[in-house]
DNA sequence: ATATTTATTGCAATTATGTCGCAATATTAG
DNA sequence: CTAATATTGCGACATAATTGCAATAAATAT
């Protein structure tokens, strides 16, 4: 077993969840993949499990840290949080709908770091999305 | 009349649409307030509008970059956009909810237009959102 | 290994959210 | 004030998400 399911596996089971088939199916349905909508998600594991059994993994994950929420515009997509994978932002072409992942940069999460200290927050989590035009739909 | 619903008529004006009731109570609802979730603005409105106008109005104020929607959690809400309000970015406490609006933080701001332009995008609009634990709930 | 306990799933029904066509009405332009 | 046009309100529809519960799978104790 890797890395990344045995992590799982641990948190599952140190928060007394049971690690069964549809709850590693989820997950292998997000790892190293593009953010996911929900309905692609159910679409994908149909033969696995079904929509309600979906909804609640997610919504687990989530409380779990598991999982997180990504905004474009209106409709929300999926993907693995950055315990699992490396922390990104998101740039979305408004014409296309191209979704880059952009690497971490440190100068932005620092800037983001002393926002959060100057309004005495503890800081937990953040996204932040930019909409744009693409350099292709740019011509 | 003042001077936000100038601006909002010359807008509507400008663009060909019309100036009605449902469009300024919309507007109103939404001046000065919280981010408000479709359900409450709709709530809000029901005795002026009914829900298919709210969603309309709301659909046509965004083309128009009159409002825009924030992402909260996996809901989202509505709030005047930069033009009519400052521009600022949000910090949320994970425990007791608290809805922080902060100051425009060009540092910030820049280093976003870097992201943009370092991967080839014209940038239109972003939106940065921050969970944490506020300053009360630490004790 | 097996039985028992407990958690999870799959299904169907339900609720919530968002959209659409169209006749009635309000707004704008003349 | 009237005619032309845009917008609204309604009901019907479509899609997304949630819930209760019996059947099933997983974990625990023996």
């Amino acid at each position: 077993m890797d890395n990344v399911h045995a992590t799982l596996i641990k948190q599952l089971n140190s928060n007394n969840f049971s690690v069964t088939k549809t709850r590693l199916a989820v997950f292998d349905a997000l790892i190293n993949k593009e953010p996911l909508a929900m309905k692609d998600l159910v679409l994908n594991l149909d033969k696995i499990t079904d929509r309600a059994s979906v909804y609640r993994t997610v919504d687990l994950y989530e409380k779990l840290g598991i999982v997180q929420r990504l905004n474009i515009g209106w409709k929300y997509k999926i993907e693995l949080s950055d315990k699992y994978q490396e922390h990104h932002h998101h740039i979305s072409c408004s014409i296309c709908g191209l979704l880059i992942s952009t690497d971490g940069d440190s100068h932005i999460e620092q800037d983001i770091n002393d926002l959060a200290k100057k309004h005495g927050f503890k800081i937990l989590s953040h996204q932040l999305e930019i909409q744009g035009v693409c350099s292709n739909c740019i011509k």
